[in-house]
DNA sequence: TGAATTTCATGCGCATTCTTGTTGTCGAAG
DNA sequence: CTTCGACAACAAGAATGCGCATGAAATTCA
């Protein structure tokens, strides 16, 4: 899961990417408005975090601009105002949630995480496909309820495709997702971590759809 | 849109529908958790607004027992309490959206909007036509309900005749979307490519039109 | 620094795709 | 009605290139 920060207060900024990604999410961030909202214009964020007070490009108006462009990643606010008639301006917007800062940090990561699962169209913090299951919150998988220990890219690779299970997912869109802006296009590196967690979660569970993408679960159905 | 709302105060609960109601929704209502929780199993609703603090079933119950029951229509969580640990509790349990008692009703509707909103994206799209049916999101093809593994490449030219079902497609038209540009003209495998999918999915599907190219659907007519 | 993790490179197996050639079908003209 | 030419369907071998395993190099982390 590849998620945005935009906040220019660079100790706050420091602050949220190093939880996110203490979370297991990949983060890009920027700290004025016009590089954020370039950012989310260009690149596939599963989430962005989004300051409304910013240099150069109020956060509103670059949150208009990319619902304007189509873009439909969940947003989630963060400002220090506290006047309710901003919150639903903000959320009338296209915002997906709201923070008032000071905020706890779990606050924010619990949030994220309901903005990211919900986007998949998941209720719940458990995400299972047959044997396999993954606590959001704990960040553990489990395979037959025995604990499986994964690696970073792993989990990130399993999370990812239990968010989107059912679906083929291509290549590209796992380079895109798995990893940030600068990444290296012509390598085999997700092939080899497919093979990885099948290794661990079985081999039955990722289905390779020659051509098109890789496919986790609902294998067998009418 | 069917919303319901459970709601104790029994105050809050007719304001609640009456603006909901004026808003143009069509709205339940429960005043206690057993009510509340029976509804949102048994009948169809597009969002609800739910107050935590309820008598008989507390409100972070029923929500938890909805998500484990497999409900997954979005929720809106109603509460007095301001600590930030039940808000993180809320939203994992998973709730939507959050807001804190008192409230004004304009932020309530804006949300319950935005939840609406957000929830018709996640609308499944599939293609028919007769017993063929595609599913754009998981890539999957079922003829008369039993699954049917394609190649990408008959997948493609599947997508794009159900797309186009009872207008007549050209083979050049074909190639020209089905590959890049530069494709060599005097090639047969468009038809192959037709011969295998006719296997695959009966040959009554896809009706040849002498000269001019390929139709599928509208079978019966002149 | 040492251990674990991630990345990169090589080669192979095989599903998929393409080509070729033949047979079959339709339409029009003699 | 017959015959001929053009177009389409089918089968099967050939070639392409995708995806996987494996191991070594590089990088990160404790």
């Amino acid at each position: 899961m590849r998620i945005l920060v935009v906040e220019d207060d660079t100790d706050l900024n420091r602050q949220l990417v190093a939880a996110l990604e203490e979370a297991g999410y990949v983060v890009d961030s920027a700290t004025d408005g016009e590089d954020g909202h370039f950012l989310g214009d260009t690149e596939p964020y599963d989430a962005v975090v989004l300051d409304l007070g910013l240099p150069s490009l109020d956060g509103l108006s670059v949150l208009e601009n990319w619902r304007r462009d189509g873009r439909t990643m969940p947003v989630l606010i963060l400002t220090a105002r506290d006047r309710w008639s901003d919150k639903v301006a903000g959320i009338d917007a296209g915002a997906d949630d709201y923070v008032a800062k000071p905020f706890h940090m779990e606050e924010v990561l619990a949030r994220v995480r309901a903005l990211v699962r919900r986007a998949a169209g998941h209720a719940s913090n458990e995400l299972t496909c047959g044997a396999v299951r993954l606590d959001l919150r704990s960040g553990r998988v489990t395979v037959d309820g025995s604990a499986v220990k994964l690696t970073s890219h792993e989990y990130r690779l399993l999370s990812y495709l239990l968010h989107h299970q059912g679906k083929v997912i291509s290549r590209t869109e796992l380079t895109e997702h798995l990893y940030d802006q600068d990444f290296d296009r012509d390598s085999n590196t997700v092939e080899v971590f497919v093979g990885r967690l099948r290794k661990k979660i079985g081999s039955d569970m990722i289905e390779t759809i020659r051509g098109l993408g890789y496919r986790l679960g609902a294998a067998s159905d009418s």
